[in-house]
RNA sequence: GGCCCGUUCGUCUAGGGGUUAGGACACCAGAUUUUCAUUCUGGUAACAGGGGUUCGAUUCCCCUACGGGCUACCA
């Protein structure tokens, strides 16, 4: 058993777009099965074909590849030894594994028809009471336990439809150690008989999951919290299916939770805060209702993975950003927090902003060209799209933005004159001898051999000084004659990166716009 | 209601029987940038409460409170 190689999986159901909490918990299978050269799995639980959703799936693949936490085998990712990967296409393997044990007396046959149970259901639940399938119920309720065996029999052969649940056994304490929480204990007679084999011959996720986890041979199954309740059904489940030995090691992450308040993070959070709780963009198929994603917010992948891999984990040192490569080394679940996790949608962007400030301004610039070319609707050819141009531009923003895609708004003054000026600056700033002053520096710019920032910025000075003016009291109206606005790049970067020809129109064109 | 899990700055967290309880985000202040941003420096800010155990508990145990999850022929 310590020989086995290491294998986990990531197994979504369908159900729509992958939620940011599913991500991470794919990230951290793929972390754990690399760190220990293992294997990483894709399976898709679509056992509930109610549920299903055309889109979703190819949405969990494309997601992934995005996150670069490609599963090596499984749906997507082509076949292993395993296929398939789909449970709707396992279908007929689960079925023997509910009779074994219906036939070695740990599971039976209920007929109580959905109606059935919800009326009781709802009698309880007017009583305030709750009702629960298990030991103290099910002899009162229509199954092969409680029924005459030739009644059974005739229910079965009139093709009455019935589901299997496995029976939980009396007054014993079940208990496993979850690689996060340590061990965990549940006295048997608080565990409901779970309904393993759906009325339609599907398996339900308690039963499939563990047929799956076998058959592939998982050693580490890492889900969500909310299957902690649950664990103790999957831990009789092995013993009784004779599996306890191969019983892949259970972690229960802990869950992520909305940034304010309480309570799990859900898609409403992101639409009512304004952050994304997805990977990618999602269209919902059947409402249309649209959900943004990580991806075309502008996030980096792997600023996202970097993210999400601290929201609940930390490597135990003081470290915080690391490459995908770099967390596969670090992982391990001990340094996994117990408590959930409130989002912060602030510290997600700090860690963009990271990654932008460690890419190469090369790279950015190459990134960014055809937004900047769209959205200034500039010609091919154009000197603004040139290598150097976009990035000195790039250079000029980095410190100031977050995204790339925020360059073209943050520094649209870099690609097109502005039409609009700050008029609370000019209103404070201008005074008699500042057109004299504007004009001289233009004929003096126009004028100047060797263009640059130094060039620029001595010879501005030297202008001011002649027309009595101290730097300061026109630097300000300076930039927003050049750019419109109070703030902005390096101001003499900005000059240099423009040209002469620009700064000097921009001068002209905006003494006249403003009117002085 | 029942069952299970949890609880360190506003948030993510480190730590661990004796610490000035550390870092990051956010926030505030100062410096630098004759602007804004960046950068740098500094600062505010936390062990839920009560009982034990102990020379000593934030750290171990118990209780309470609070938070979260589950309580479907959904996963």
């Amino acid at each position: 058993m310590s020989e086995r190689r290491i294998r986990t999986r990531f197994a979504p159901s369908p159900t729509g777009p992958l939620h940011m909490g599913g991500v991470r918990t794919a990230l951290y299978s793929y972390l754990f099965a690399k760190k220990h050269g293992g294997d990483f799995l894709l399976r898709i639980e679509d056992t509930d074909q109610n549920r299903f959703v055309p889109g979703a799936e190819d949405y969990i693949i494309e997601s992934l590849q995005w996150c670069g936490i490609a599963p090596n085998e499984g749906v997507g990712f082509g076949n292993g030894p395993h296929a398939p990967y789909r449970q709707s296409e396992r279908k007929a393997m689960y079925k023997q594994y509910a009779d074994q044990l219906v036939q070695s007396g740990h599971a039976y046959l209920a007929f109580d028809t959905t109606e059935e149970m919800e009326a009781i259901r709802k009698n309880a639940e007017a009583n305030k009471l709750n009702f629960a399938y298990d030991g103290a119920t099910r002899m009162s309720m229509k199954n092969s336990l409680s029924l005459p065996a030739d009644e059974v029999k005739g229910r079965i052969d009139a093709g009455e439809p019935f589901v299997i649940r496995l029976k939980v056994p009396h007054d014993e304490t079940i208990t496993f150690t979850d690689l996060i929480r340590g061990q965990v204990s549940f006295q048997s007679n608080t565990v409901d008989d779970k309904v393993l084999l759906k009325s339609d011959g599907m398996p339900t996720y308690h039963l499939a999951h563990i047929v799956d986890d076998y058959l592939m041979q998982i050693t580490h199954a890492i889900r969500g919290e909310e299957w902690l309740p649950s664990a103790p059904s999957h831990i009789l489940i092995y013993r009784y299916l004779g599996w306890e030995h191969a019983m892949p090691q259970y972690a229960h992450l802990p869950l992520l939770l909305k940034p304010d308040g309480n309570g799990k993070l859900s898609k409403r959070d992101g639409d009512r805060l304004g952050f994304p709780v997805f990977p990618l963009d999602w269209t919902d198929p059947a409402t249309a209702e649209k959900s943004s994603g990580y991806r075309e917010r502008g996030y980096y992948p792997e600023a996202f993975v970097n993210m999400l891999a601290f929201l609940g984990w930390n490597p135990g040192t003081e470290q915080e950003i690391f490459s995908l490569e770099q967390l596969c080394h670090a992982f391990s679940f001990e340094n996994i927090h117990k408590a959930g996790a409130k989002f912060d949608p602030e510290k997600a962007k700090w860690f963009n902003q990271e990654y932008l400030r460690a890419k190469p301004a090369t790279e950015i610039a190459q990134s960014i060209k055809s937004d900047i070319q769209h959205h200034f609707d500039l010609q091919d050819g154009d000197t603004r799209l040139s290598n150097s141009f976009l990035i000195s531009a790039v250079e000029l923003l980095k410190p100031r933005v977050q995204f790339e895609n925020e360059m073209h708004t943050v520094g649209s003054y870099l690609f097109t004159a502005p039409t609009t000026f700050d008029q609370s600056v000019i209103d404070k700033k201008w005074k008699d001898g500042c057109k004299e002053f504007f004009v001289a520096l233009k004929n003096e710019l126009d004028q100047l051999e060797n263009f640059s920032a130094e060039s620029t910025k001595q010879l501005f000075e030297e202008v001011a000084a002649k027309n009595n003016l101290k730097p300061g009291e026109v630097l300000q109206l300076f930039r927003v004659l050049l750019s419109g606005q109070a703030g902005g790049v390096d101001l003499f970067g900005m000059i240099a990166l423009l040209g002469k020809t620009e700064v000097c129109s921009r001068i002209e064109k905006a003494l006249v716009a403003i009117a002085k």
